[in-house]
RNA sequence: GCGUCUGUCGUCAAGCGGUUAAGACCUCGGAUUGUGGUUCCGAUAUGCAUGGGUUCGAAUCCCAUCAGACGCCCCA
């Protein structure tokens, strides 16, 4: 036998018994993002290099050392690892500014991420996400949030945490990074290897290191008392206790956690995720926040922007398994042709049906009418001869023969 | 990139140095049931991820490789 070739590591099937479930959340996303007004877009699933290293910021990780890059004459194309970049191109190239603000967009697909592949977390894997261009009031953002709540609410998930926090603006921001990195430089040597790294490329990061001596650290007073301090400006500070206040009117649970930090460089003032406690390490189902400056970046005009992005597969791992769905019924013949005929004729009707292909004995015909349909329909060769059909219900056994025309009406359409 | 654990039929598995490598489910064939889903028979791994070793003898011990799971980093 030749040799099998697998699928490639952190890469899955999505098999017919699990499709069902993939139809149900982007049905539901259609249906909720629909009702606050966004508009489905979808962008291609490679883009230029140089849009993820200047969207994504090449001090990400994304960035620097889990993208699919290839050269193809003369460019360098990356698989997108994330498409809020690609929306944000999008916009930009086609002009969205001129409409009439907010601009509201969502997206699904896969996107590509070459990691270490562990639960919750694959190669290929898939988005939902929205983004909302042109508001830079907290109304945008409170919004954002209560439709993420709204969509997983839709999908049975209530017991979700959702956590927020305000980064401040580019310049609070940054001298707050400069004060946590001067109070630490006496401690640099004694800090793990990972937050070393850290400690230039994100600084914000260092504060929810598991490592025990670093966490001593961060307890010193003169330490803890920077980092703990009210860094934001007076406006970054409005914006948040304004947003706050909107998810209590609207009786969104939320927790504040002055860790969370996203390790997107694009965002600003609001960054927020929701949590499960039933997915293992990876337990973010939602991830977002704003992003005031990446359309600038990106060489569009000034456009303030919130979004946010779910990863789909975790969701389905939240969700229980639908049944995949029955025959409605299972033609059952020792004529085969006769059994195309009728099952045809129900076809155009709109019954899923199905006979056997292959002709194969009567009680393997009923046998697998059990197994896979909630009806037999029997046509042996009393009820060809009198243009009849015997409709046996397979969970209560009950049979009746009808006329061929009336079959439809002695079966429920599922 | 690092760490921990795992790898026996399509699936779930028993086996823990000497077995003809259990069993269950699924699938397929047959018998029987006045038309099935009950029951009964039968088929389905010369091989235990791959390659080396240790041993009289290995699925069982050791090493390497590969694959997978989980965790770190980071992220959805």
């Amino acid at each position: 036998m030749a040799k099998i070739i697998k699928v490639q590591k952190g890469t899955k099937d999505i098999l017919p018994q699990e499709v069902e479930q993939w139809h149900r959340l982007e049905k539901n996303a259609l249906e909720i993002f629909t009702r606050y007004g966004y508009k489905e877009i979808r962008t291609p699933i490679f883009e230029a290099t140089e849009l993820f290293a200047r969207g994504v910021g090449d001090t990400t990780d994304i960035v620097n050392k889990e993208m699919y890059t290839f050269e193809k004459s003369d460019r360098s194309i990356t698989l997108r690892p994330e498409n809020t970049a690609g929306v944000v191109r999008s916009f930009i190239e086609n002009g969205m500014s001129r409409l009439s603000a907010p601009v509201k967009l969502w997206y699904k697909g896969p996107m590509f991420r070459y990691e270490r592949p562990q639960a919750g977390r694959q190669r290929q894997f898939h988005q939902v996400g929205v983004e909302m261009f042109g508001i830079k009031e907290p109304t945008a953002d409170a919004e954002a949030i209560m439709l993420a709540v709204d969509y997983l609410k839709s999908l049975g998930l209530n017991d979700l945490e959702v956590e927020i926090n305000s980064l401040g603006c580019p310049k609070c921001r940054e001298e707050y990074k400069n004060k946590i990195k001067e109070v630490l430089k006496p401690e640099f040597d004694n800090l793990c290897e990972d937050c070393q790294s850290r400690y230039e490329k994100n600084p914000l990061r260092l504060l929810d290191c598991k490592v025990e001596s670093c966490k001593e650290i961060f307890e010193k007073p003169e330490i803890k008392k920077v980092i703990q301090s009210d860094f934001i400006c007076e406006e970054c500070a409005q914006h948040y206790s304004k947003l706050k206040s909107y998810l209590d009117k609207l009786n969104i649970n939320y927790t504040e956690n002055k860790l969370l930090v996203r390790g997107l460089d694009y965002y600003n003032r609001t960054v927020f995720e929701i949590k499960s406690n039933n997915l293992g390490s990876q337990n973010a189902v939602c991830g977002g926040g704003r992003y005031d400056s990446l359309v600038r970046n990106l060489g569009g005009e000034d456009t303030p922007a919130v979004g946010w992005a779910m990863g789909m597969e975790r969701l389905n791992s939240l969700l229980p398994d639908i049944d995949s769905h029955k025959l409605d019924a299972y033609v059952v013949s020792n004529s085969e042709t006769e059994a195309f005929i009728l099952t045809q004729e129900l076809r155009e009707k709109g019954v899923k049906v199905e006979f056997d292909l292959a002709n194969k004995k009567f009680t393997k015909q009923l046998e697998k009418a059990s197994k896979t349909a909630n009806y037999a329909l029997i046509i042996g060769e009393d009820e060809i001869k009198a243009n009849k059909v015997s409709v046996k219900n397979l969970q209560t056994s009950e049979q009746v023969t009808v006329d061929r025309k009336d079959v439809i009406n002695n079966i429920n359409i599922g």
